[in-house]
DNA sequence: CAAAACCAGACGACTGGTCATATATTGAAG
DNA sequence: CTTCAATATATGACCAGTCGTCTGGTTTTG
């Protein structure tokens, strides 16, 4: 990776770490410049504006996010329902150690931008849809192994849960407690129609 | 109603419509001025800050749908579990011929503004609180009545279906299309355990 | 040494908020 | 009922600062 392409995945990273607290319109391009270390100058040598920045900010974030969902989903040792139940956990207990401040960047930027900007609420929509057909694809394999009951429509379960999380995650920014997320585990598994986990 | 208070509303109300679309960041104090026709330099008589402005328009929103919510929920002819069904089929209504614009006001301002402003923080913790109180109210009633399994913890339930629809009032947006919300509605049956809807 | 990459600083527009002035309201005196 | 000074309210021009973006001189590179 070329130094430039290094600073480039900086800005991006640490930018987005900003984002993620502030918001769009709370983080300017100097909060952005300033958390990479990278003259304000710069900036539009690697974005042709704020709102592509945040695009590939979205980009990187449904990539990272995606990989980290497979590598917690896909360790075939344990039932698909086990291994779902396991990764809101543990997700749970990540945003706990975070101070319940982050939440979900994906769901911030959707609730700040889908209105204002259609190529920001494009991408997060491909992006929650790609999430989404991961749980399907989880729930599908539960399906077919007996572990839920075989008439359940595992898209409308798969997109119903995914939501209730982020619902969840976005109480719990203003609860600042796990409740909410307690709450979601809690019912997690009595939405799984004939579970015998 | 004096002159000064209906002017106060109008910058409430019309200054909140607003802001439902562009976020709280977004959002100027001329905008909202500007959309009650009313001289910016008149805005801080009414208000002391922007942030001041917002925490009384969560007041008025919170109000409102408090309002809309027990009208919806308490008229006792139906049974408990019907009336709540309906209320969310009725809210999937509005927000489609809003053309899938606005969601929550509460649930965008938390996400912008829940780790920037803990005034505005603490005014959604409440309001988030009061709402779901409700839908426990008449988990509750319907409890009572056998309608739904005597061993359910309601506040869970509660805290957990509220969440769940915030959630795909968020997805919505992103999505720009019933989808998350039909759902939503198609699993809320399954929510409510041993219920005989 | 030409070409490409870089970046300090400047651009006009706009921000939340203030304030001197203008307008409206009051109420006692005539 | 007028009149008119005293008081209260309303407001547009204005603040200092920040916004996203761009230009044009400087540095680096092949």
């Amino acid at each position: 990776m070329s130094k430039r392409e290094l600073k480039k995945d900086q800005l991006l990273e640490l930018g987005m770490d900003v984002m993620k607290v502030q918001g769009y319109n709370g983080t300017s391009v100097k909060d952005i410049v300033d958390a990479a270390s990278v003259p304000k100058g710069s900036f539009y040598t690697y974005f042709d504006s704020k709102e592509a920045f945040v695009v590939e900010a979205l980009e990187r974030a449904a990539q990272e996010g995606l990989q980290a969902m497979r590598t917690s989903l896909n360790h075939t040792a344990e039932p698909p329902l086990v291994r779902l139940t396991g990764f809101f956990e543990q997700k749970a207990d990540e945003v706990t150690e975070d101070g319940f401040k982050i939440g979900c960047f994906l769901g911030n930027i959707c609730q700040e931008m889908a209105d204002s900007s259609d190529a920001i609420r494009l991408k997060v929509r491909q992006t929650l849809r790609n999430n989404t057909q991961v749980i399907q694809d989880i729930l599908d394999e539960a399906q077919s192994l007996g572990d839920i009951s075989s008439d359940a429509n595992t898209q409308v379960l798969a997109e119903f849960i995914f939501n209730a999380w982020e619902g969840a995650l976005m109480r719990m920014k203003a609860a600042k407690c796990r409740e909410p997320l307690d709450a979601f585990l809690a019912m997690l598994p009595q939405l799984l129609p004939g579970a015998r986990v």
